[in-house]
DNA sequence: TCTGGGGTCCTAGGACCC
DNA sequence: TCTGGGGTCCTAGGACCC
């Protein structure tokens, strides 16, 4: 598929939005019906066939024969089943891509959209979470349906999530892909088998992390402005303390030392630490050398 | 579920600048 | 200086995602 020249965001180590917009516009056939995958709209066959007309999901069934070859190539080269959704945006594809998991293909029409989500609870919605999902449980909100009528201000219920949130509901997004991999911080963080608060552990432990994260940093020829630390107490309460530096870090031995010195700052290991972490942002390209301004 | 690890983005307050 | 307005950067915490 990257072959063929799809627009690519990955998003984790085993998930990607492809684009395939240009790609299908080349190929010349459209699916016959034959091709086509069972679509996802639940209880919603054939009795709205109205609005949007069906040559606007011309594109979308062009993707399935893709789609089917995305699979067959994952399964043959890797031995693994892949979940594929395929939809006019991202909200959808990863919608449908979560709808028949272990090994599904599913198609969700642009026509059939809102009404495919109606169902579902609010939870399926990218964005989402466990607290934003009692918020909207509070007023009443349970499913996606319950999101489409609610004529009540979105803002209020998810701050400026609200707004995006409510085009979600009809299955509206316009995000771009974003192909791009700059890393915006890097972190290595551990969790303790006893919480502890003897020094040498500690260091040992901070040390490691340090390499970890100036290793990355080396690698991707970045120096980071900002350090960050974080330890977490017996309770679960979590503390973060940060410096921003004049100088951008690029070093274990730079990053260690400044650990050491805002954890000895603010007086953080003054209990035993269940975890201790370390983390950099600010990232920007080693500075070769400033260049003049002209 | 006595709660991992690596990320991104947002919020809110404060310092500071013009 | 009993007190504006707009902007940026920094800090700390938290929601959310995979």
């Amino acid at each position: 598929v990257a072959q063929t020249g799809a627009l690519i965001e990955q998003v984790s180590i085993d998930e990607a939005y492809l684009d395939l917009s240009e790609v299908v516009a080349r190929v010349v056939a459209p699916a016959t019906s034959a091709d086509r995958p069972p679509t996802a709209a639940p209880g919603t066959g054939a009795e709205h066939s109205g609005g949007t007309p069906w040559e606007a999901d011309d594109p979308l069934f062009r993707a399935v024969p893709l789609a089917r070859e995305l699979k067959r190539r994952i399964f043959a080269e890797r031995g693994l089943t892949a979940s594929v959704g395929v939809a006019a945006n991202k909200l959808l594809a990863k919608l449908a891509s979560d709808f028949n998991k272990p090994d599904g293909l599913t198609l969700i029409p642009e026509r059939d959209k809102a009404l495919f989500l109606r169902p579902m609870p609010v939870r399926v919605i990218h964005g989402v979470g466990k607290v934003t999902e009692q918020a909207l449980n509070q007023v009443g909100i349970r499913t996606v349906g319950d999101l489409q009528d609610y004529p009540g201000e979105m803002r209020a219920l998810a701050g400026s999530f609200g707004p995006k949130l409510k085009q979600f509901a009809f299955g509206e997004d316009d995000r771009p892909l974003e192909p791009g991999d700059e890393v915006k911080s890097v972190s290595s963080e551990e969790t303790f088998l006893h919480d502890t608060d003897e020094r040498p552990v500690l260091r040992r432990c901070l040390r490691e992390q340090a390499e970890e994260i100036a290793a990355k940093l080396k690698r991707r020829r970045l120096a980071a402005k900002t350090l960050q630390v974080k330890v977490r107490y017996r309770d679960f309460t979590t503390v973060t303390r940060q410096v921003t530096l004049e100088d951008p870090v690029t070093d274990a031995g730079q990053i260690y030392r400044l650990a050491c010195f805002l954890l000895a700052r603010e007086r953080l290991v003054s209990r035993p630490l269940r975890l201790i972490g370390l983390g950099v942002s600010g990232l920007g390209e080693i500075a070769g050398r400033q260049l003049a301004l002209l």
